[in-house]
DNA sequence: TTATAAACGCAACTCTGTTGCATTTTTTTT
DNA sequence: AAAAAAAATGCAACAGAGTTGCGTTTATAA
């Protein structure tokens, strides 16, 4: 059992738990997902299906991933819907529970999760009830930082 | 001297300090953000102003002033564009320096400078060249904490 | 296999933000 | 203080991301 066969039956499963339905689209989106291990936006979505795929499908489509705790939407430095991938152990039907960072490349355009980056809860702010919490770094990532 | 007009000399000379004209509404509209001390959307200054300014004279005024470094764009939960004012220590014209955090409300969709929360770079991060970081977190305001 | 529910595609639409250009206001120069 | 140059404003038209309604198709449950 190679690992692309593999990913297909977790993504199939997954899609099943959350009470998605397994369609043809929906197995290709969530395993490009897991393949890209990267942050996308609904127009690196649509050129990966070439057009295929009708964008309202797609924004509905991550929306119902997004419901499901499947993927989360991450900062986007051109204001655009971005989402990424969710541990399973982190978010589900209930609740998403994000801790990790991002950074956004000021060259690329693109967001990065960084798993290494935490920040822990202030329980002493005053006036605020927290939730969720996320670091954003800007910079340069590794392909667009020349000098 | 009132703290008034106190203000309004102050947000004048910034104004000329950074090359800008000092006309009346971009005296009024940066004064704006130093009564208010919040974080605004184009469409929060449409209203104080009662649409008598023209929107892109909005955007066009923010732009400038986020250009010489006298307000900062801040996440929004909506992806709206959203300013707040910068403190004349960290910004200029040459550079904006914004260690600070934001919170984000759920309910009300506001989003508020945390300037005690600093987040300092790990400069261990691998393949990343970090230029600023923020921290966003997500709740709920003292105001809209109902439970 | 049939009934029910979810997903899809199309077209038309809303809304935020942008661009070009003519006019006005502010600032600089003489 | 007047003229010239530069910056700011308003209008109209536009661009693009994202949304909504509805009829059709596909998947799931009975």
């Amino acid at each position: 059992m190679n690992s692309k066969y593999k990913n297909i039956l977790d993504v199939e499963s997954r899609l099943s738990n959350s009470g998605l339905s397994k369609t043809i689209f929906r197995v290709d989106l969530l395993n490009l997902f897991y393949k890209s291990q990267k942050s996308l936006t609904i127009e690196e979505v649509l050129n990966h299906f070439s057009d295929s795929i009708n964008k309202v499908t797609i924004y509905r489509a991550l929306e119902g991933f997004e419901l499901k705790g499947l993927v989360h939407k991450v900062p986007d430095r051109n204001n655009l819907i971005r989402y990424s991938l969710c541990k399973e152990a982190e978010c589900d039907i209930n609740s998403h529970d994000h801790q990790h960072g991002h950074f956004i490349c000021k060259r690329c355009d693109d967001t990065f999760c960084l798993e290494e980056i935490k920040f822990t809860e202030d329980s002493n702010l005053k006036g605020f009830y927290v939730e969720e919490s996320n670091v954003v770094l800007q910079g340069y990532c590794q392909a667009c930082y020349i000098d």
